[in-house]
DNA sequence: GTATTTTGTTAGAAGATTCAAACTCAATTC
DNA sequence: GAATTGAGTTTGAATCTTCTAACAAAATAC
């Protein structure tokens, strides 16, 4: 009777069981294990903890029933893979089956709202053909365009919205022109050199500035608590900075 | 160096490396903790499982970088996280922060062709201001009438696809009227009455005629194997047959 | 009504994922 | 430089999901 969610195996589980009730009134362990290609072995422990949460009606060694709690959460489930699938069909064109195949990866992590609202997408899609064709159209048009650049449509895409910490970003200290300040953020590195360069006065919080870096220049010149460095490009690559 | 696919938990790690890189460089075991709500120890289980499938370059006690492998990796799974969230947001007008986790939630069973065919609708949808509007305005709409019905917008939807075994719908006896037809596909109940039943020949495959049932006869009156049976309504229920 | 086949269960094991607690090493402070 | 802090690791344990193999019960066949 717990009302913990559940994983997305059972899940899995209560959906199949589900679908094989609609056709066969009850489901039996050997038609589940079949559907969701387990052994029959894992069926009866996925069975008993179904029966722990109250979701199924469960004897040993008998078929299986859903409760009627195990048979709004299985609707719920059912329901999203339906909502997925018919998006996946009738607006993104593809086949049943891997419609299919991609709701069943899809569905657990879909809230309530999602549910609702994509209903209500596929309501205004489907009540519209002019509407559906035109987008159809569209879609097809722009996959030719994509085409296959790699296995997801990867496109260098504009990194948009990965901002969930407010921070500005590291640079490394060779991106800092002559003239410019930076806060030391980071030291990478490790060993020998990571010392060296502590020793020098590179530490965290630091402020430096870069004096002299003109493209051909080796060994740069930067400036730390008011002792004056020179650094090779390959070391100063090892200090993370913010711009000042 | 492994190419067995990730798991979801995996995929996520490799995400929040990804992110995290893109502003510090490198990402540090804490960062990634605090970013996946885990604690230390389990990062450093996580790391080690990415790193022998050569996705990390990564050393005890030191920071992380992703392999141009993991970058591509990283990308992808970014790249669904992206996508699905421009949907919900731009399309079903959803909170960015309900968007991401949902994304979230869905990014992993996202197969490459939902990814790419996603890509093409949100540019036909971007690049089309009128047709997302009208889209928009037409889904708040839907809505409103969808209402609150439950906690998934669940409506009983017929049953359009569940059907992957082509096999008829049982019924239980009870659901044949008088001078039809059935083959028995399941007897039900247990015990000595479910024995009763085999003996009287109630048994799988077996062709079953149900002579008189009228609404309000109790006992039903059938045949099997040419004897002639009276059944219980109680018991004809147990009886699940496919109509011929 | 016994024998065989099918179906379901148990037991034992393995891989993932996670945690808390103890520990180690590196970094910072004094 | 010694002491303290803190980040990263190890250890040991728990849960979940799955498997194989052996076993038990039920259904079917003979």
């Amino acid at each position: 009777m717990s009302n913990t969610s559940l994983s997305p195996t059972l899940e899995d589980y209560l959906e199949a069981i589900y679908q094989i009730s609609l056709f066969n009134k009850v489901a039996r362990s050997m038609e589940i294990a079949d559907k969701l290609n387990v052994k029959r072995s894992s069926v009866t422990i996925a069975l008993r903890s179904l029966a722990d949460k109250g979701l199924i009606n469960y004897q040993a060694r008998s078929y299986v029933t859903l409760t009627d709690d195990g048979m709004n959460a299985a609707r719920c489930v059912d329901k999203k893979h339906h909502i997925l699938s018919d998006f996946f069909t009738n607006l993104l064109s593809m086949s049943e089956q891997d419609a299919d195949k991609a709701a069943c990866g899809m569905e657990h992590g879909m809230t309530a709202e999602v549910c609702k609202k994509m209903t209500a997408l596929m309501k205004t899609i489907n009540s519209d053909k002019s509407l559906s064709e035109k987008i159809k159209m569209a879609i097809s048009q722009f996959e030719k365009e994509i085409g296959c650049k790699d296995d997801c449509g990867y496109k260098s895409l504009t990194i948009s919205k990965v901002v969930d910490d407010q921070k500005d970003p590291l640079y490394d200290l060779n991106a800092l022109k002559p003239g410019e300040h930076g806060i030391i953020e980071r030291v990478l590195g490790s060993g020998e050199l990571k010392k060296r360069l502590r020793e020098m006065g590179v530490t965290h919080g630091q402020q430096i500035l870069v004096e002299r870096a003109a493209p051909l220049d080796d060994p740069i010149e930067i400036k730390v608590r008011n002792f004056h460095l020179s650094l090779r490009r390959e070391e100063a690559s090892l200090i993370m900075v913010k711009r000042v």
